[in-house]
DNA sequence: ATTATAGTTGAACGATTGCTCAAGTGTTTG
DNA sequence: CAAACACTTGAGCAATCGTTCAACTATAAT
């Protein structure tokens, strides 16, 4: 096998040590998934303001719906995703809904995000 | 003016006091837009990964490339998102380009995140 | 000056997202 | 029972996103 000129196979990194030794102390994938999906939740707006709300208080679709302005459907799918990740929970009482916030380290993340969101908007 | 039937105006709160108070002590909108954007941009495993890549070490483009495993044109159109965001700053050398992260903030919200990322994996 | 290297940029693409709309639960009230 | 209510759900659609590709700039080496 003789190793012609268009053998790409072989990465040549400019630190090829500093490299390898981040790539073997960085975190498994699954982690680093989980750190995004968690950071995608609170990327948008409408379930930022729905997370930062139930955090203060119980809320009913209809009132969070009317709180955000917009439609009860928008904010049940909304609250269905925050349900299957396990970030609310809620309880019924008859044909009502409501619910609250479930992990309070997404309360935590909010809080420390704020520092940096009200640093930068001066 | 008559309030007719389908006088749809009037928004009825099942909480009308809660929520009153609510919205008056929520975060102005620019604040919770500019949280909404922060959490965005670790919401993507490329950019994030990229974000916990240079916290450790300073990297040039092709070195993130072959790390991420990705095009340096990939590399290069995510750093300039965070350049805009001024989440990471650079240093010509040459040719290269040296990439650090420039916002403490940035790297204590992954550290946080972090925690909670181990915990749900479990 | 030519070539190679490192990086940037704009266009285009497929995939994903967040909303609306319409139809569907299930519960309560008349 | 039927009607009203609170909420959920699936389909569809426009907008956004992350990538690739090709063309480009700028620096370095021959």
């Amino acid at each position: 096998m003789n190793h012609s000129e268009d053998d790409t196979c072989q990465i040549k990194y400019v630190n090829q040590e500093l490299v390898t030794a981040l790539l073997k102390s960085q975190h498994d994938n699954k982690i680093v998934s989980g750190l995004a999906e968690i950071f995608g939740v609170l990327a948008d707006p409408t379930r930022l303001k729905i997370c930062m709300f139930l955090s203060e208080s119980e809320l009913c679709v209809c009132d969070l719906a009317a709180m955000l302005n917009i439609s009860e459907s928008a904010v049940s799918h909304q609250l269905r995703l925050l349900r299957s990740l396990r970030i609310v929970k809620f309880r019924r009482e008859g044909k009502m809904a409501f619910y609250t916030l479930d992990d309070s380290h997404v309360n935590s993340l909010i809080s420390q995000g704020l520092d940096h969101a009200k640093e930068k908007s001066q």
